[in-house]
DNA sequence: ATCAATCATGTGCGCAGCGCACATATTGTC
DNA sequence: GACAATATGTGCGCTGCGCACATGATTGAT
């Protein structure tokens, strides 16, 4: 039984993730982790591009050259940091807008999955899908990693814990 | 409000597919639509290349390559077809295993997001996907292109609706 | 204080997955 | 029988990414 409710699961899953996908390439011009990329710059921390590698489960030298590819865009800049082999990422004014821009059209390209339920049955949902969020183990890593497309106006409380002992 | 509800629903379909996306690349050392390409051929109904690619929502060519990685692995053979201009596609004895196991493994993959659920809760969630996929307006090409990963041996009434009057 | 190990970034190279433009073979239409 | 429509295959190039390697900055051990 749990079974079919996985494969549903998969089901919506999976055009969950064609929808984001959709957007993604419509705003960005740029698939696969490029999207993910400009949403976690965003935050404004100014993350080194290891930081970011881990984050996006991408590796080192991949990193690097969609960073080349958002700079070239004109939607990152690479500044100096403290540490002076690291560099800090930040958005331009235009890479914001974009993120503004893809955070909006990702939430645009889910909700009309939802729209079929009733308030109570969008409450209900949301209930079941936070404890399921909210029982993952996961690593500060795995959390960002899982977060890495999150509309963070939105979602100012994250259900999914996060073990503090690990490494960033 | 329902924006919230989107939101968790992002990261919950967007683990679905990371899940899914790492079970494929193991099982088959491939990755994109190739997995679904296998699932879909698998039904066993002889496609061709082209009812492929609509399914896969691919370019002819991009299709034509993907068929030949599968026949270059021994997975799927090309047969004459009544038309003789197109083909038919089945897969091979160790296609159809790395099918069972791909599928398999997709359903693994999936499950441990349900287990903390109750099973109270789980049939509810199920409920509530139930609906979700049923309030979907598809043409029969649209519904193939949802179900293209989906577990057969699971599913055995699909939910979603498709307008029958569509062109396959 | 120096030097080796470590860390972070960047580069040359190649591969996988896919699309565009084009070529070829078969089918249906008039 | 001529011709548009259909279905497959090919040459070519692009995007996204990983591996192996090189370079500069920092840390730690002595």
């Amino acid at each position: 039984m749990i079974d079919r409710t996985a494969n549903l699961l998969g089901v919506v899953g999976l055009a969950v993730a064609d929808r984001i996908g959709e957007v993604a390439r419509e705003v960005l011009q740029h698939g696969g982790e490029t999207p993910a990329a400009l949403v976690v710059i965003g935050y404004g921390s100014g993350p080194s591009n290891d930081q970011l590698r881990r984050i996006l489960g991408l590796s080192h030298p991949g990193t690097v050259r969609l960073v080349d590819r958002l700079v070239a865009d004109g939607l990152v800049e690479r500044r100096r940091a403290r540490d002076r082999r690291a560099i800090a990422l930040y958005l331009s004014e235009r890479g914001a807008a974009l993120r503004e821009e893809l955070l909006t059209g990702r939430l645009a390209a889910i909700r009309p999955l939802l729209t079929p339920l009733t308030s109570a049955e969008q409450e209900a949902f949301a209930a079941l899908l936070h404890k399921m969020l909210s029982s993952m183990e996961t690593t500060v890593s795995e959390r960002r990693t899982l977060c890495r497309l999150c509309d963070n106006r939105i979602c100012a409380d994250c259900p999914i814990p996060a073990d503090e002992q690990a490494k960033t």
